[in-house]
DNA sequence: GGGATTGTTTAAAT
DNA sequence: GATTTAAACAATCC
């Protein structure tokens, strides 16, 4: 389940291995996951760098336009040579004029990916609507996106427009830190509150992406490397282990439709 | 073979 | 109209 930390850990490798060179040939394998553009115009064009926006993994073209993937569960980009087998999932193959290959694979098929211009890429509602990245502000700047909102804390989190780049790992976790219940109204909880929980989603996020993100079963980097931090979890996926803080089960409760592990006794409830 | 899985979109409700 | 919640959807695994 790529979410920013993640994706911001392929983005980082691929850039690192594949910025200057020359895509030779693009092939979309399965055609369904396309979502936009034309993948004909893509060979003969430089990588000018690979970035992250949101969830979004962003490969620049030295014609300005942008290759984005969204990877959703069970996407991974990731580099071979061009001399290996394909994976039996792959779905779009880029090979590079240094022998390497980029390949976009999922076996569920609820990724996608898409070639925009930049102007088509401002006019996709997705990407327009989505809110600031989390590492790039305050966390006092932050809290202020949810302050004074009705709706519960953990679905303001997880909400695209609100927040860029948080799913359900990285909400699961802050929210304990700060012990804060994910079923909390958000304008219930004090400032003070809001902005520690802010600061320790930035903390997470920044140590998170230096343990190469966490990998659950399905994710891995550019090079096809498992990340660490799983192994530094507090709560997620974690029910009825001892709670951290006091040592009593950790339950999990359908919050916003999503599977919200947490400690009842530790993290407050605010309604 | 049905339920669980996730992020996003769409629809419905408030 | 804005906000919030629920349902639907993609496809596969166990």
């Amino acid at each position: 389940m790529p979410e920013l930390p993640e994706v911001e850990t392929i983005a980082r490798g691929l850039d690192h291995q594949a910025r200057g060179q020359r895509i030779e040939t693009a092939r979309l394998l399965t055609p369904s996951i396309r979502r936009a553009g034309d993948v004909d115009t893509v060979p003969g064009r430089v990588i000018t760098g690979v970035t992250r926006r949101a969830k979004l993994l962003l490969i620049g073209l030295d014609n300005g336009s942008v290759l984005a993937f969204h990877l959703k569960m069970t996407g991974r980009v990731w580099l071979a040579r061009t001399d290996e087998p394909l994976p039996l999932h792959a779905h779009a193959v880029f090979d590079l004029a240094n022998s390497d290959r980029i390949i976009f694979e999922d076996p569920r098929r609820f990724g996608y990916l898409g070639l925009f211009s930049p102007r088509e890429l401002d006019g996709w509602s997705f990407y327009a609507a989505l809110g600031p990245e989390p590492l790039e502000t305050t966390p006092h700047v932050l809290s202020q996106r949810l302050a004074g909102r009705q709706a519960r804390i953990k679905s303001l989190l997880l909400n695209q427009t609100v927040l860029a780049g948080i799913g359900n790992i990285y909400a699961d976790e802050s929210l304990f830190a700060a012990r804060v219940h994910p079923a909390s109204r958000a304008a219930r909880i004090p400032a003070a509150r809001l902005d520690r929980l802010c600061a320790e989603l930035q903390r997470i996020l920044r140590a998170a992406i230096a343990a190469g993100g966490s990998t659950i079963s399905d994710y891995r980097d550019a090079y096809g490397k498992s990340g660490l931090f799983q192994n530094h979890f507090q709560v997620y996926g974690k029910r009825g282990a001892p709670c951290p803080g006091c040592g009593q089960p950790l339950v999990t409760a359908r919050i916003a439709g999503r599977t919200s592990t947490h400690c009842p006794l530790c993290q407050r409830l605010y309604v």
